[in-house]
DNA sequence: ATTGACAACGAAAACGTTTGCGTGTTAACA
DNA sequence: TGTTAACACGCAAACGTTTTCGTTGTCAAT
């Protein structure tokens, strides 16, 4: 087992300094051309490569971001994870990854964690439980402390920092005026509670759809379920509370879910109740996961991009970072970098399966 | 914007020197009871956490492991990645996550990354195209500098370090019994090539329980599939391939394929040649993730705890660090260590949904 | 008064880099 | 021959810790 070489190492075992040794790897020109070539030479041999933890130490950055998202096992997050990867990838960094699991005190640990020199800045997405209690000192400290912060999809007012988010509201509009175009009169709305804001936005959609079409809402159409609900575990639930919708409002004839699992599971209900799909009623969902791809019919959906999200995110963090290096030490105008925090809408997509006529 | 505070400054401002700063917050007996207190009060006012950073350079421990995995929008690698971090966490690790996206390059170049200094050890799955290359030497450059590695999943015999599989081979066979028992007779595989290692014990599973029940394998039973296909832009193809080897096959009364989407697409196509599920042809796939649970009819198939994976391969990582820790020093026991790698199995389950009586 | 013990603290090395500055050698020039 | 400039290289600080080994000062015992 032979450990990694040093510097040392290389430059006790060719009998010069370290400064030498240093300097003929990074090809300066301060070292005679002799010396260089056999230090490069016996490098190249035994495969030296410089310690990264040395130099994140020496420099103060580490050249990796950290990730702190709700839940791994869900499409829309890996995909986001999938593009943060490669453009991080791309331009030098590396990623950590931390989970919160939805909850409070796990994203504040993790950040903290993460903080104290391991990472240089933060993508995040925001825990149903932190939404919940709307206490977001923790993001704020990290941003005080100059680790720069950027949010997407769940993201905060409160919070001032780089964003990136969809269109959730367009998106959801559209879709629901998609179905008010193709002849639904009784649309229904499976969503969940409000505190996410995602939901809420697209919440909104259904209802400014709805409004701009002179149709009234009603609030009978409207099912907000538990977040609980949504866990496998509870699958045979969530399908019960969709059934007993359905079956008190029997003029339902479009249905738009805030995410594909109420949409699928509101197919299976549909179905099995004897109606059919698109005919009867139409369905579109949020969110283009495996589920829409595969449901049959092919389900109807709004499309994030979360891929896009994720590249986006990464591109605006490493920005405010690299700029940070230049900028370094004009401390008098931090100001000019504060001022210009960005907030990126990608937009989302209709994508028409047979779902919907 | 406040950075954060360091011993040296604490030093500075209580005018002691940084040992003491250091080993008053270690809550050493060493300082006197009153300097003691009045250091612990500001730090904690200034909220300071040693830098973690310096603290993996000063002990060549950065306590954070490295997962490299060919995939991450993929329900079984998600999970996988949910159990590493659990016990993780618990044992206070990090993770850092590199992807090879199948490839080979990627994957060494990740490699390379972090193992200079980033990680102290490995969990990873093997990328497709290293699989078919066969070219493992990055591995074990690895594993000779000292970085442990743990494979899952997708490993390879000529690496020596620990291991978690499933047990492919035992999971294909009760599947296919299980067909057999209720009453199929042509038994169609539906399978990738065989470079990739669990594909071929799933095939050797299928041939094995025919073999058992005195069944004779036809080859003309057998699709093999590109992989290739199996990427979202050619679910068609992959459907149309199907749908063909069904026709060129009129017999068919059972279906064990080696993946979800294989199994859910057998479906779908089976369905549109009027076949009824699972009256006519019964159908087992392998790996329950999202498709299986949410397909119509439900996709009886093997399950393979992916988060236990990750747990036990996690606890496998982080058991022989602390265990280097130990023995630190005694170079010359090191075939101790050498000796007992370990190969954990973790036990396939069948979850009988409606595709099979 | 001398010794010893003990308490309370500081200096410095070490982890592996990079880099500003100093220094010795050589050769060219006046 | 003496001055100087270029060249080639070494020293040491710095990044933020922990820890070993001193170094003081005090006090009790001899």
């Amino acid at each position: 087992m032979k450990r990694k070489v040093t510097l040392k190492q290389i430059a006790k075992e060719l009998d010069v300094s370290i400064s030498t040794v240093s300097r003929a790897l990074s090809n300066s020109k301060e070292i005679g051309e002799e010396t260089r070539q056999k230090i490069q030479a016996f490098a190249k041999f035994y495969n030296y490569k410089p310690n990264n933890i040395a130099l994140s130490l020496k420099n103060r950055k580490t050249k990796t971001i950290g990730i702190l998202i709700p839940e791994i096992v869900h499409h829309f997050f890996s995909t986001v994870i999938r593009g943060i990867e490669v453009v991080a990838n791309q331009r030098g960094y590396n990623v950590i990854i931390g989970l919160s699991n939805e909850s409070f005190s796990k994203e504040v640990i993790n950040m903290e964690m993460l903080a104290n020199g391991s990472i240089d800045g933060f993508i995040l997405s925001i825990s149903k439980e932190t939404l919940l209690q709307q206490d977001y000192h923790h993001f704020k400290e990290t941003i005080n402390q100059g680790i720069p912060i950027v949010m997407f999809d769940r993201v905060v007012n409160e919070v001032e920092c780089d964003k990136v988010i969809v269109d959730d509201l367009i998106g959801s509009v559209n879709a629901v005026k998609k179905l008010i175009s193709t002849g639904c009169r009784n649309i229904a709305l499976i969503t969940t509670m409000d505190y996410v804001s995602v939901g809420k936005l697209r919440t909104q959609g259904y209802l400014q759809a709805l409004e701009e079409s002179k149709i009234h809402p009603k609030a009978s159409l409207i099912l907000k379920l538990d977040d609980s609900l949504a866990l496998e575990e509870h699958l045979d639930v969530l399908e019960k509370e969709i059934e007993q919708f359905f079956k008190s409002n029997n003029k339902i004839d479009g249905v738009f879910a805030v995410n594909e699992l109420y949409a699928v599971t509101a197919m299976k209900v549909a179905r099995k109740l004897d109606f059919n799909i698109p005919e009867d009623i139409q369905v579109i969902g949020f969110t283009d996961g495996v589920l829409s791809k595969h449901a049959r019919p092919g389900l109807t959906t709004v499309s994030q991009h979360g891929q896009k999200i994720g590249e986006q995110a990464a591109h605006l963090l490493i920005d405010r970072l690299e700029l940070e290096d230049d900028e370094g030490e004009i401390d008098d105008f931090d100001f000019v970098k504060d001022m210009k925090f960005k907030t990126v809408v990608i937009e989302t997509e209709l994508i028409e399966r047979n779902s919907t006529k």
